[in-house]
DNA sequence: CCTCACCGATAGGCACTGCCTATGGAGATC
DNA sequence: GATCTCCATAGGCAGTGCCTATCGGTGAGG
């Protein structure tokens, strides 16, 4: 049994008569009454009843009937769903990102991307870079925003740098400026009042490391909290806090931002997914955008 | 897209491996190969990641893996429904009738009929030969058993002789014998009290036209009656009747058959069916078995 | 009654393609 | 690093789907 020879037949069924049905498919009248021939010579029974100018269906023909014209029509359906996929009107991205990321880089690249495949559904994993880099593994994740290093360099991942930003500390803009010179070395922040993420927050880590590569352990007023609730306890003069370049960029004019001398801190942000499968067609189109559109190359 | 094709797509799927797959639809791994390949290359998009020993679906391939079982479990069953209709296992035989023979001949042909193919569905008309042909022409039956010669020679129809029978005089086995010396010449049933049919009946315009033959219009002291009735009026010492020897022989003890002299009457029963399309499987073999049965050849 | 037109079936040839075996090449394993 | 596993590639053969040309049977019209 093929496709062609169930398109024919159903064309033969509805125009009751060969040469027209031959036409309407565009194939001459012999091909189309040999596959008509081969389909009824595979079943063991006749289709059409050849009457003279009166081609009706047998009682085969009109137990076929239906079941050939739905298996058309999925076939056809089959053909536009995978049409779908590939031109991007439908599909998913599921996306894990850490909550800095989220907060800072994300939010204008999903919307461009939303905005060019409005079909594809956007699923966004705020997690830790460990936990992120799990769920990747586990497939339950088509890629993720992840700092590097990798907690545990896992070799199944592949990972594609994609942006070095400076680290800066944010503080009220009522207080008086942090440091001397409008920069702040790390040392200076030894007992300096930090407003310190939860655990899980890799700036915690990196910020905790700096720290005590300089000989000293940071004093914190509050920790615990997530990206806004930091920069909330920072406006309320409750401290000063190490963040992302990119985050206090957008945090308004009531912090102000100072510089880390000396080189600073700077975290590396790459893109990671399983090396073994490709991603899927629309998860390789976010990455695609988001190295096109990456913010300040390393 | 082929048949073959989602059943490769299919086995792959499922054997998430190209080698066990190819062996498990008994073709080489090349050829599998290539034919997935020509199945992505059509649609446009991979259907599977080929992973080093983790094969799985891509998201296209997700979406194709329903609808390609869909289409080949319909394939089977249209392969299955037509192999039932050819096999007798299912169907239908849409059979007209005149109602005596409804009576007389059908019973034991249709008890066998049903015992050897007992999926097939009997859909009985019984009717005049008249509206029987008028069916027959129209599609709404498939074969018919009229009494020869047909009201309207329709060249649409063909006719085979199948059998014909005598009509005999029948009585009540309490009255009196009518005729002479065990038979009855139709003459003699000038003024007899005569059960008549309803109008419809083949038989009813037979007796007609033989009194009429010989020269009077004979006496009706019951008439409209179906078959049954006719017999029950007779049971009951209305009348006498003249009726097929078939359905006489079937009465019962308290009937007496008085055959009629000289000749008698007889009529001609024959299978008809359409001319310009063959008859269903199912028709055709009830016609074999009608043929092959028939009780007294010509 | 003969001719013509119509329509499906048949015949023969060409090109395509699906299948095969043999082989390549890349990752995993010992 | 030699070997193994497993999918991809190459090349050749056979089967078949499609084409054009033609046949054969039927029904209509002169």
């Amino acid at each position: 049994m093929h496709f062609q020879q169930l398109t024919y037949f159903v064309a033969v069924a509805e125009a009751r008569h060969f040469t027209r049905a031959a036409e309407a498919v565009h194939v001459s009248q012999p091909s189309l009454s040999q596959q008509i021939r081969a389909l009824e010579a595979e079943l063991g029974a006749d289709l059409f009843s050849r009457a003279r100018g009166n081609i009706t269906l047998t009682d085969a023909g009109e137990a076929l009937l239906p079941l050939a014209r739905r298996i058309l029509a999925d076939a056809e359906t089959a053909r536009h769903e995978v049409q779908e996929l590939v031109s991007l009107r439908s599909g998913r991205v599921r996306l894990g990102a850490t909550p800095s990321l989220c907060t800072g880089l994300l939010p204008d690249l999903l919307r461009a991307f939303h905005d060019r495949h409005p079909g594809v559904r956007l699923l966004l994993e705020e997690g830790g870079s460990h936990d992120l880099v799990r769920q990747l593994a586990r497939g339950a994740l088509d890629l993720a925003l992840v700092v590097l290093p990798l907690p545990a360099a896992s070799p199944v991942l592949t990972t594609v740098e994609l942006l070095r930003e400076d680290l800066v500390v944010v503080s009220a803009a009522t207080e008086p400026p942090p440091g001397r010179g409008g920069s702040i070395r790390i040392a200076d922040l030894e007992g300096a009042p930090l407003v310190m993420f939860r655990h899980g927050y890799n700036l915690r880590e990196l910020t905790l490391a700096a720290c005590r590569a300089e000989g000293f352990e940071p004093t914190f007023t509050v920790e615990g909290g997530e990206m806004d609730a930091v920069l909330g306890f920072v406006r309320a003069g409750l401290g000063i806090a190490v963040v992302p370049s990119m985050v206090a960029a957008r945090a308004g004019h009531d912090l102000r931002r100072t510089t880390l001398a000396g080189g600073g801190l700077r975290r590396t942000i790459a893109l990671a997914h399983r090396s073994d499968v490709d991603p899927p067609r629309a998860a390789r189109e976010l990455q695609r955008m988001l190295l096109e559109h990456r913010p300040v190359p390393g």
